[in-house]
DNA sequence: CATTTATATGAATTTGTATTCATATTTTGG
DNA sequence: CCAAAATATGAATACAAATTCATATAAATG
């Protein structure tokens, strides 16, 4: 019952995954712009976008040579969330 | 910037401290009431109540011979859309 | 005031997960 | 078709954080 929660929240705490998903939230990117953006390694970034997929945080499509990831629309609004609370705090 | 975003979801993302914070939900509960409701040990429910009142997440009294912690009002909120994003997504 | 009860703390260990590295896969463009 | 570009994958390693254990602290009660 709260597990799916628990998942969730354990896939945005990573500094990498919450990242991308700041990046994402720009506007859609592939696996090398997010990689050129964050400076990481591309197999890093890879296996991080596929767990945020797996969460269902991001989806995907292909783009001729590339892949496209973009944020599921409904994080936007739990970004802001946590950005809000984050603010209150303290 | 986004540095105290991460800090709190990497707080909150932890099942232990997760729990902590839906059984403070329920109301205010003094540490061996915490305790025996999660069933862990003293000192590992102490451990992670520290760190959940770093984070401002939670606040404590004394209460004669025991210490009372409760949920800090914008925790409850923010249970709320976690537990929505965790609901509408898959 | 000593003892007990409740909680906190620090260091040692364990465990989970992120990162790296090497390589596989997939598609496109020549 | 072949080579190059873009991404994915798996196993090995490195790291950070959770848990445990032993003990300290603080307050209340007889």
């Amino acid at each position: 019952m709260a597990d799916g929660q628990l998942r969730l929240l354990k896939c945005v705490a990573d500094e990498t995954r919450f990242q991308i998903l700041l990046t994402l939230k720009k506007g859609e990117r592939c696996v090398c712009d997010i990689t050129d953006e964050l400076d990481k390694e591309q197999s890093l970034v890879s296996h991080h976008l596929q767990a945020l997929r797996k969460c269902g945080l991001i989806h995907k499509r292909r783009e001729g040579k590339k892949i496209v990831y973009q944020l599921d629309p409904l994080v936007l609004e739990f970004l802001a969330d946590v950005e809000k609370l984050s603010n209150k705090l303290c």
